[in-house]
DNA sequence: GGCTTATTTTAATCTTCATTAGAATTATTG
DNA sequence: CAATAATTCTAATGAAGATTAAAATAAGCC
């Protein structure tokens, strides 16, 4: 039978390696985790880790670009898909919370992106950076729709964010809350708590 | 001049070292900091900081329990004065966002509880699962009376908490920040995003 | 001023992992 | 099957930084 060219073989097995470790960070912090940790999810002696990735930081690197990654893709998507701002903030956030509870999970929580290496960082924050600032401009589409009400569109990213970015915190796996994360984190969203 | 006795005055050194350690760890993330990093802060070596913690795990463990004591403060009162479950989760909330963002921040993001001790872990682990119980019981009783409409307080509680626990994240000690996230945010979550 | 306690420093030491080199194994391809 | 490339392992090495012990300084007290 027909094996995958090497090439993706490769990628597909560090796509594995890159959930393993996000996996790790999330459950066991980030000091918490030795590699040996992560390639033991692998099967694999931690030296085998030096073949996908340069060394540590780089592997939680490529986990923090995989994440912003993820986010983008749900953006843009909900981005082609809706009309209002407030239709595409809320279509984003089902997407992106699909992704973070499915089976593209887990997704690393950013909590280390200040050791990372300067070059590194700095690209990571422009990412995040960017990524926030295209979240805004939604906000602002809305509130000239009038589907949004008027609101300081920094704070209210800040939060809908750290809403978004504290999943992986309480979230471990459980497809029954799963399911309850994608219908209600929208809902509470849009609607907030008031009867 | 009459001095302090020496209980408090340590008691005050060692306050000052968990919020310079909160600080470090959250602008530089845990594997970021060594103890070097926070004593230089404080004008001592490293070295210097064992006369006010047993070890480093320690210096993490405290300020977690620290953060857990600024929770529980903030919906102590919130409870105390407040009728309604709406007022009470909102005057909470604004509460806790002005400790956090005012004199007695910074406060540590808990991104790094799995690598505590045991002990310590379950300690921290316990308050923190009965700070977001106490808060679904606020939840609970606002669909009771009528202020907080019908939803999943499991994850009503996950979102909003998450939101709180990330604010560190992105806020570095700017005033006019600062006012802006208490005036802000208890709007959003109580309001929502709809026009 | 001397005595005692509190605080901080200096100078090692010790540990934990990340990292590397090179050998061994497994897969692929002609 | 032979040859080459792709993966993984074994066994050191090394470095960062936490920790310790003992000495030095500073503060409080009789």
């Amino acid at each position: 039978m027909a094996q995958d060219p090497v090439e993706t073989r490769f990628q597909l097995k560090r796509d594995r390696l890159l959930k393993a470790a996000a996996d790790c960070f999330n459950k066991k912090g980030y000091s918490g985790t030795s590699l040996k940790d992560v390639a033991d999810i692998l099967n694999l002696t931690d030296a085998a880790l030096y073949y996908y990735v340069r060394n540590k930081e780089e592997l939680v690197y490529l986990c923090y670009v995989r994440a912003a990654d993820v986010g983008r893709e749900a953006m843009d998507r909900a981005i082609a898909e809706c009309d209002t701002g407030l239709d595409t903030v809320l279509r984003y956030l089902r997407y992106h919370v699909e992704i973070m509870v499915g089976e593209r999970g887990p997704i690393a929580i950013m909590s280390e992106v200040p050791s990372l290496r300067p070059q590194h960082r700095d690209e990571v924050l422009e990412l995040s950076r960017k990524h926030s600032s295209n979240f805004e401009d939604i906000l602002e589409q809305g509130i000239s729709d009038g589907s949004i009400a008027k609101c300081d569109v920094r704070m209210t990213g800040n939060a809908i964010m750290g809403a978004l970015n504290w999943i992986p915190k309480w979230f471990h796996g459980d497809a029954e809350m799963a399911r309850k994360i994608v219908d209600e984190f929208p809902r509470i969203l849009s609607n907030g708590l008031r009867n």
